[in-house]
RNA sequence: GCCGGGGUGGCGAAAUUGGCGAGACGCGAGGGACUUAAAAUCCCUUGGGGGGUGACCCCCGUGUGGGUUCGAUUCCCACCCCCGGCACCA
């Protein structure tokens, strides 16, 4: 691909000696870079500082790759804010890091044959190289690396919290299995019955895993969402994710059972009860054994088997139903008529209580199944026009209206019903309302060697010991072959010499857990870490944690907007509850940026439509390359990455540069220069905190045309407050430009510009005027002019008041805008 | 299917408690100045259509079709298309 040529470089020879300086990007910045790094002007006083703001991004995986301009751009993005914060007069700290364990890494380092021990320190000092070219403000000095033992001791301490709170725990659990990964997947990271990562079809294996209890902190995680400052799509994302839903459990009493068994149900639908043909269980359900009659136990235990064998996702996306019918029957507790217990796949036992009660009449599945298997479908609801003998007409219905053949309940709505169903049946001890959660336990387990040791010992003694916190970190061994197989163990489990340990407790040979926990746990708590990074004795200083924390404003993709902020709100509630953080909430405010495609296509690989900033970034220079990815579009939109428009930022920075460099001191501001400049800092000022990134380079832009019109000289108190104005976007010159206005500190150090309010209202304002909804022209009037006397200006006008004929019949005042006169 | 976010010039996009002649700012395009020439720079024009020698004038335009209003890109109803997420969760 080849870059244009930016404006006045390289290729076209050099400037003449006697020719004004021009700016040259490569020259300035590396100067500042050096400065900066010098005078420590990103290096922050945590214990000091006033008015903290942390300024939080997300942390990249470093890939041999390189940073991408997608990366590029959310740092940017964050960048800016926090240079603005900054310049308003708080103390910024904007740590950056990396996540270095897991699976790209590990599947890198096999596919190139290296270890990644050896791969990632060269991935992060390329990383570190072009992030330091971006001119990041970043505070280098509190960095972490998700794999330095120095950090996982703590993400192993993590673990431990929630060990010893009971909120992890072991399982054997039917899990999804990447045959190409040779990983368990969580179902999260399952699309569509695929890998997420590789594609490859998944499988279903039962394995013993670790998991931490978040289901039981779902009602908190989502009743939370509603005091968090967060981008709503991702409040919304997640409140799908951990998908409330109200409704009853209700018993129903199986017939002819030695053990006077019940089926537990859960459903939606409580005033449908009526309409209850048949119950189904899941093939896994514990009591399928107990009440199949004899007759059918045959043919059940075949479904249940061919069901066992079935991977997770296909069984999930079939479509069409299957089921055997267990021979035994149940009562409806409503009508007390008996009817079949089936078993079916369409029911998983992993939501609710693993059973329903099917009501054909009202829910598409269950009619479905009913038609398939010539099941009886009763309706219990009528809407408009309709009643009880109204047919199904081949579908179930499902919206809305009245209860019919419901006995004492007829005539009521369906919310109304719900209720009184389901305080009828808790009378009789047959339900009671509760609320279900579709958010299931985090599997932390994986069968892998690039990530963390679990650090638990198992005893044959004791019994599973959790390693003692003085031991830690459970250190990763260096192996060499640490290729996953097929076996679903992991590759730790061939290295006898590092699982096999002394018992913490008695002493006993015992042996290491020789999974290592998901990588959603390194990045879960990292923000914790940052401010408390040269502390080796705590995971985090309590003081500094108390001054810093929560995070002020966390910047990044929506991509991560159900797992790990998720998994991080999770671990700082846990964390809060055992006493360690007086919050509850790590992020105060989040805002998801959008993404950056190409060719109207997301960025990748596979496509060969990635962009690598580094051309960009020596071509034209960091702060062409940043304002210009700013100018895009809306930052939380995203935008299509084109390097057509680069140009027009190059040039504006160009001007900015030529205009200090020529700035005079003789002579006054010109007072409608002076109105444009305030009016442009009231802009800046407003539109960099709403991240509204284009529309505040576009406000600048204007003033520089403004200020430059009819190639006039312009005076130095009309250029110079744009400098802070523009160093958020663009650092490297803005240093320069300060600096050669005079000034021996940082700009960064200088303060944001102060506007007058009152230079911005004028004394007069051009007031439209419409004629009957036609604008016909302007008057100049006081901005507090009255109805009639701004009519009366505007009749005095010719041009205006030929279109008025005969008598106005309407006249609307919008003060300040238009006169519109009605004829 | 459900839940979000969007459809505005040749292109990226501005402007929505309804109102300052829709299209700021930038790219691209056209014309001009400077130059031996080019690059760079600067100036002008640039939504579509039509009319006038000209200052200018008229009509149509914010996905589609209706509606409310003196006035709609903005509000209401119905629909189409694109992007993202979820999806047998009872």
């Amino acid at each position: 691909m080849r870059l244009p040529l930016p404006p006045g470089s390289l290729a076209f020879g050099m400037t003449a000696p006697d020719e004004p300086l021009a700016y040259d990007p490569a020259t300035v910045e590396a100067r500042w870079r050096q400065r900066w790094a010098e005078r420590g002007t990103n290096r922050v006083d945590l214990a000091n500082g006033p008015r903290p703001y942390y300024n939080l991004m997300m942390f990249p995986y470093p890939s041999a790759e390189g940073l991408h301009v997608g990366n590029l751009f959310a740092f940017t993005g964050s960048d800016i804010h926090a240079r603005f914060h900054r310049l308003q007069g708080h103390t910024v700290f904007e740590p950056l890091g990396y996540d270095a364990f897991g699976i790209h890494s590990e599947n890198f380092a096999l596919k190139v044959g290296k270890h990644p021990m050896e791969l990632i320190p060269s991935n992060i000092a390329n990383f570190r190289r072009q992030l330091d070219r971006a001119g990041l403000m970043v505070d280098w000095d509190r960095s972490v690396d998700t794999t330095d033992p120095a950090y996982y001791k703590w993400t192993q301490w993590v673990f431990l919290q929630l060990y010893q709170r009971g909120l992890a725990y072991k399982k054997a659990a039917a899990v999804n299995w990447c045959g190409s990964c040779k990983t368990v997947l969580a179902n999260e990271q399952v699309e569509g019955g695929t890998c997420e990562r590789c594609g490859t079809t998944v499988e279903q294996r039962f394995l013993e895993q670790w998991f931490f209890r978040i289901s039981e902190y779902a009602p908190r995680l989502l009743k939370n969402l509603e005091t968090l400052d967060w981008s709503e799509t991702t409040k919304q994302a997640q409140r799908n994710w951990i998908g409330r839903s109200d409704g009853a459990r209700v018993r129903f009493a199986v017939q002819d059972t030695p053990g006077r068994e019940t089926v537990e149900v859960f459903t939606t639908r409580p005033d449908t009860i009526f309409g209850a043909t048949y119950l189904v269980l899941a093939p896994e359900h514990p009591l399928v054994e107990v009440i199949t009659k004899d007759s059918e136990r045959g043919v059940v235990e075949a479904y249940r088997a061919r069901a066992a064998r079935q991977d997770l996702v296909s069984r999930k996306s079939t479509k069409e139903k299957t089921g055997q019918c267990t021979g035994a029957y149940a009562t409806n507790p409503a009508t007390g008529a008996a009817i079949p217990i089936w078993v079916a796949d369409y029911v998983l036992m992993e939501y609710g209580t693993g059973a329903i009660m099917a009501v054909p009449g009202h829910d598409e599945r269950d009619h479905e199944f009913a038609v398939t298997y010539g099941l009886p479908i009763v309706r219990v609801v009528a809407g408009e026009g309709q009643d009880a003998s109204t047919p199904l007409d081949g579908a179930a219905y499902v919206g809305d209206g009245r209860l019919v053949a419901s006995g004492t309940f007829d005539g009521l709505g369906v919310s109304e019903g719900k209720a009184a169903v389901t305080a009828w049946l808790a009378e009789r001890g047959a339900a009671e309302a509760v609320t279900n959660y579709r958010l299931h336990d985090w599997c932390i387990s994986r069968q892998r060697y690039w990530g963390p040791p679990i650090p638990i010992i198992y005893c044959d003694a004791c019994g599973t010991v959790p390693v003692p916190e003085s031991q830690l970190p459970v250190a990763l061994p260096h192996v060499t072959d640490f290729k996953p197989d097929d076996s679903g163990i992991s590759p730790l489990a061939r290295h006898a010499e590092w699982f096999e340990v002394a018992c913490p407790t008695c002493g006993a040979p015992a042996r290491r857990e020789t999974d290592v926990s998901d990588t959603f746990l390194d990045s879960a708590w990292y923000f914790l870490r940052y401010p408390s990074v040269p502390r080796d004795d705590v995971a985090f200083d309590a003081a500094l944690t108390k001054r810093w924390l929560p995070v002020t404003t966390y910047i990044g993709g929506n991509e991560h907007a159900v797992l790990h902020l998720l998994y991080s709100r999770f671990i700082t509630m846990v964390l809060h509850d055992l006493g360690l953080l007086d919050f509850e909430e790590p992020f105060t405010r989040f805002r998801a940026h959008g993404l950056i495609i190409r060719e109207g296509a997301k960025m990748s690989k596979s496509k060969g439509n990635v962009v690598n900033p580094d051309e960009y970034l020596e071509t034209w220079g960091a702060d062409s390359f940043r304002t210009y990815l700013m100018f895009l579009g809306p930052f939380e939109e995203g935008g299509d990455f084109r390097d057509a428009g680069i140009s027009g930022v190059r040039r504006f920075l160009d001007r900015l540069w030529a205009s200090v460099r020529d700035c005079t001191t003789e002579g006054a501001v010109d007072p409608e220069v002076r109105h444009k400049l305030h009016a442009t800092i009231k802009k800046v000022g407003e539109d960099i905190p709403a991240l509204s990134y284009n529309t505040a380079i576009a406000a600048m832009m204007e003033y520089m045309n403004v200020l430059r019109k009819g190639e006039r000289r312009c005076h130095r108190d009309e250029v110079l407050p744009v400098v802070p104005l523009v160093a958020s976007f663009a650092p490297h010159i803005a240093e320069e430009l300060w600096a050669m206005l005079g000034h021996a500190t940082s700009v960064f150090d200088a303060g944001w510009p102060t506007y007058d309010p009152a230079l911005l209202t004028s004394a007069t304002v051009a007031l439209v005027v419409q004629v009957s909804g036609k604008t016909r022209g302007t008057i100049q009037v006081a901005p507090d002019v009255t109805q009639e006397a701004a009519l009366a200006a505007a009749l005095a006008e010719p041009g205006i008041a030929k279109f008025v004929t005969g008598t106005p019949k309407k006249v609307i005042l919008v003060p300040g805008r238009l006169l519109n006169v009605v004829v």
